[in-house]
DNA sequence: GTGAAAGCGCTAACAT
DNA sequence: ATGTTAGCGCTTTCAC
């Protein structure tokens, strides 16, 4: 293995010249500068990753908890992976993948023994379990998804609450006035996870400040769990004309059951939805997507930035944009 | 950050006898043992990861590299990403991850800097450019896939062209005279994926040597894709009454579209595939589950092996196993 | 069975 | 603008 002082001998200066000429954190002569990169290229060098982080007490890397619940869209996932690896690349960082399997235990090894400078905690409920835990890790952590209390925490993630508004408005604006939001399956209320009740905060408010009539639905994620929703919609609220739909499982389905029941969309029905943007794009539903590569790529920044020592919000909330297709239209008359 | 001196001093031993207490790579008394547990414990001793790093040239930490080519199925590329993650936990080893889009520079950087003992590269090409680079990475590399020469590498993934005879077998174990093969895009043919071919290979060879008929479709992944081939096979293969699919993306429109043409599976037709097995699940096809999760645990293992300087065979091919389900039956008499 | 001490390769004072 | 040197925290000879 070649090493520092290998460059240094060759290139005829000290190591710590060497360092410095790498690391640019003192002046180096134009001269200097150049004997030593061609020490280092002539070499192939690579200054070995332990040496350094051991002397800076830095490593380099960040870890990613992912998480592996059943009933997670997958693709949303590895894209939220990919985003968070790509964004670390930019700051020089390496990502190292922990499974949710491993629990507390995978957390507190990499950051006990610094392997990792900071983490990224994806997919965190309300009431996470983890959450004492992530207040007291030695190192710098932002959390994917809103706990109960953000408090000594940093937090990100798309804004429900407003996407649920967004959905609303963006009916009302098309003239309807009789909207449903066709939820997730009931577990999820259970479980709390923040998301979906933010996501039915934002619809009612919006339906109630626009003077809507609205109903909200929990739907299990099946084809009989969409048809069903779906009766009930028409049978409960027979002047409705608007449906958003928080539940990419029954999408589809949904949609499928309303032509079955002899509504057209966006004839009859506007259906909107807030989902993985393929997903609506795949199926020309009007929607908010689900930002999975910013919120990564913010999630790295805001460590980046604490690692850096600098101050950051505890909540940040990504504004969501909805892309009209052909699945919403005006209102007949 | 408490050390290793600090343990040292609570225990009343040397440094040394707590690096060997914890390695067990000395024979160490009883006593001193469990003073040095009861002050690690005491005091939550964790090695740095980075010193231990530079002392024993080794990081316990291994890169695996994920493609994300588009027309890869996620949810099995993230299978195997847990896998590989969970195998390497039971070596006590962490995983960082590369991207493809990183490339070469990627995996040089950090087998270069020792930031990673040893690799697992991801879905290798017949005619992969990576190959060179793989082959004279510092450290050791298992590969996921075979590429046209595996000279130099080691090499893992399911036998594929076992899996075509496999299906062709089973067919002809019902009594099916007349197959054909519906597999990949004509572009991957084209890129040479190798295991597309190789199952071209293991299918015709076994309904040569079963004395059946039987036909090679490519087929675009598409709806529509899949309509065309069924109409054609119909067209050009009369007698047909078993069908191997080896592409996921039609294996549902493709049943669709014998369906519409008056075909019932598994009364007219035999349906197998080759394909993720929660889809052939989903559908009920018989089919040969990529094995995604065993691909993973055993290229881990090949490469704990490879560190361990044990020798390693160049290529590794998994036994394919069918599961029978309601698509396949008997031929009509 | 245990300790002392020499590195592992790098960075960052502290010198000049 | 550059060199000298003392660590960073751990492992592992070598010595007893």
């Amino acid at each position: 293995m070649v090493k520092i002082t290998d460059v240094a001998r060759l290139a005829g200066v000290s190591p710590s010249t060497v360092s410095y000429a790498l690391s640019g954190k003192r002046p180096i002569s134009e001269q200097t500068r150049r004997r030593v990169q061609d020490a280092i290229r002539d070499l192939g060098y690579r200054p070995h990753a332990g040496a350094r982080a051991l002397a800076t007490s830095r490593s380099n890397v960040l870890a990613l908890v992912v998480p592996l619940r059943a009933g997670m869209h997958v693709p949303v996932v590895m894209q939220f992976v990919v985003s968070v690896v790509t964004a670390a690349r930019r700051y020089d960082h390496d990502v190292l993948l922990l499974t949710q399997e491993e629990g507390d235990d995978g957390l507190r090894r990499v950051a006990d023994t610094a392997l990792v400078d900071g983490q990224v905690v994806m997919d965190v409920q309300l009431h996470d379990p983890r959450l004492p835990l992530l207040r007291n890790l030695e190192r710098p952590t932002v959390v994917i998804g809103f706990p109960s209390s953000p408090q000594g925490l940093t937090c990100i993630d798309l804004d429900f609450r407003a996407a649920g508004e967004v959905c609303v408005d963006h009916l009302a604006g098309l003239g309807h006035r009789a909207v449903a939001l066709v939820g997730s399956p009931p577990e999820v209320y259970v479980r709390q996870t923040a998301f979906a009740q933010r996501v039915v905060q934002g619809f009612t408010g919006a339906a109630d400040r626009a003077g809507l009539q609205s109903a909200v639905h929990p739907c299990e994620a099946t084809p009989l769990g969409a048809r069903r929703v779906a009766e009930q919609l028409l049978r409960e609220q027979p002047a409705l004309t608007g449906v958003v739909v928080h539940n990419e499982a029954v999408l589809e389905p949904l949609i499928d059951a309303f032509r079955r029941l002899g509504l057209s969309v966006p004839g009859d029905l506007s259906v909107t939805a807030i989902c993985p943007d393929d997903l609506a794009a795949h199926l020309g539903v009007s929607a908010v997507a689900l930002p999975s590569g910013e919120v990564g790529a913010q999630a790295v920044e805001l460590l980046m930035d604490k690692l850096a020592g600098e101050p950051v919000p505890e909540a940040t909330l990504l504004r969501p944009t909805l892309t009209r297709r052909a699945s919403t239209a005006l209102r007949d008359a």
